[in-house]
DNA sequence: TTCGCATGAGAAA
DNA sequence: TTCTCCTGCGAAT
């Protein structure tokens, strides 16, 4: 499930309800004991998305680096405070999983004030499964399951780590610049540019769905070389990108059409089969000009595109 | 009940 | 390129 913007969702959820509180840290399934240890009682600074990455910044300085792979996911239970949205009080966060902990965060946000009287009667939660980390206040407990990543490092370390990535319109402090380095980076390969738009060192927390619907937002045929396509249309897909990102965190949803009126937006959020226009469609008439949607291999992932619009 | 796939990516070959 | 990590879910059996 999750795309860069499932990822700053969960970055700010948990700065949210864990930051400025001493956390208790653990590892239940045993294979983060010792990162547990080391970072237990300690304060949570806050947590940041760069891409699909997460980084928690404790107090010593101290950075929890997780990446969800491709079914990590966090769990919450007890006080899950709503974004700002008001649509938030999500009990899970990643891949599709939910239950008590989203209707205890439902309930939560139902009681306005009532921090104190929100805590259900058996939390902390018994850890269901593998549990590769929990972070727990007395209020907030959040249960890191699957993840493909999830380290220590200290501030160099984590440095390094979000250095290694291509900048990320939700995290950068110089759009232009940010904009500028991903235009560089595109033009100068000859890689194919549906390829490079996944690749996190060029520009961060594009995931599969995005990159399809960008290029079709864009009418680009996916399979052009980077250095074949004009700077301008690069900078236009970086723009896109920043208005999909900031979209999908707000919503958390990945509603891609453009081809939808405010009715048919609201529908849409509701229908995860309704959201793209080429993304998971394979065989389907293009919602533009009824030609079959194509599926093929890139880089040994899945690739939908319209053959017609996107030349 | 079992199987295969998925919004990812690093390691191995 | 292929394998692997390790989880949930819907389709197939």
């Amino acid at each position: 499930m999750p795309e860069g913007h499932t990822v700053h969702r969960i970055a700010r959820q948990l700065t949210l309800d864990l930051a400025g509180r001493p956390v208790a840290v653990s590892s239940p399934q045993g294979r983060f004991a010792a990162g547990a240890r080391r970072l237990d009682g300690q304060v949570v600074l806050r947590a940041d998305a760069v891409g699909k990455q997460l980084f928690v910044t404790f107090a010593s300085g101290d950075v929890l680096r997780v990446h969800l792979g491709l079914y990590g996911a966090w769990d919450l239970y007890g006080r899950v405070s709503p974004l700002t949205d008001g649509r938030a009080a999500v009990g899970s966060l990643g891949a599709p999983r939910l239950r008590r902990a989203v209707r205890l965060g439902e309930r939560e946000q139902s009681l306005p004030g009532a921090a104190d009287e929100g805590v259900p009667e058996d939390f902390p939660p018994t850890p269901v499964g593998a549990v590769r980390v929990r972070l727990a206040t007395a209020e907030t407990v959040a249960d890191l399951r699957g993840p493909s990543a999830c380290e220590v490092l200290d501030p160099v370390q984590a440095q390094v780590a979000v250095d290694r990535l291509g900048p990320d319109p939700a995290a950068a402090d110089d759009l232009d610049a940010a904009r500028a380095v991903v235009v560089r980076r595109v033009t100068a390969r000859g890689v194919p540019v549906g390829q490079l738009l996944m690749d996190q060192a060029v520009v961060a927390g594009i995931g599969n769905i995005y990159r399809a619907e960008l290029l079709f937002r864009a009418r680009l045929d996916p399979w052009t070389p980077g250095r074949r396509v004009p700077a301008e249309v690069v900078g236009a897909l970086w723009d896109d990108w920043a208005v999909l990102l900031a979209d999908g965190i707000r919503t958390g949803v990945t509603l891609t059409r453009e081809d939808l009126d405010a009715t048919g937006r609201e529908q849409a959020l509701a229908d995860p089969t309704a959201r793209h226009s080429v993304y998971g469609r394979p065989g389907q008439p293009c919602r533009v000009c009824g030609t079959p949607v194509l599926v093929e291999p890139m880089a040994a992932r899945k690739l939908y595109r319209c053959a017609t619009c996107q030349r």
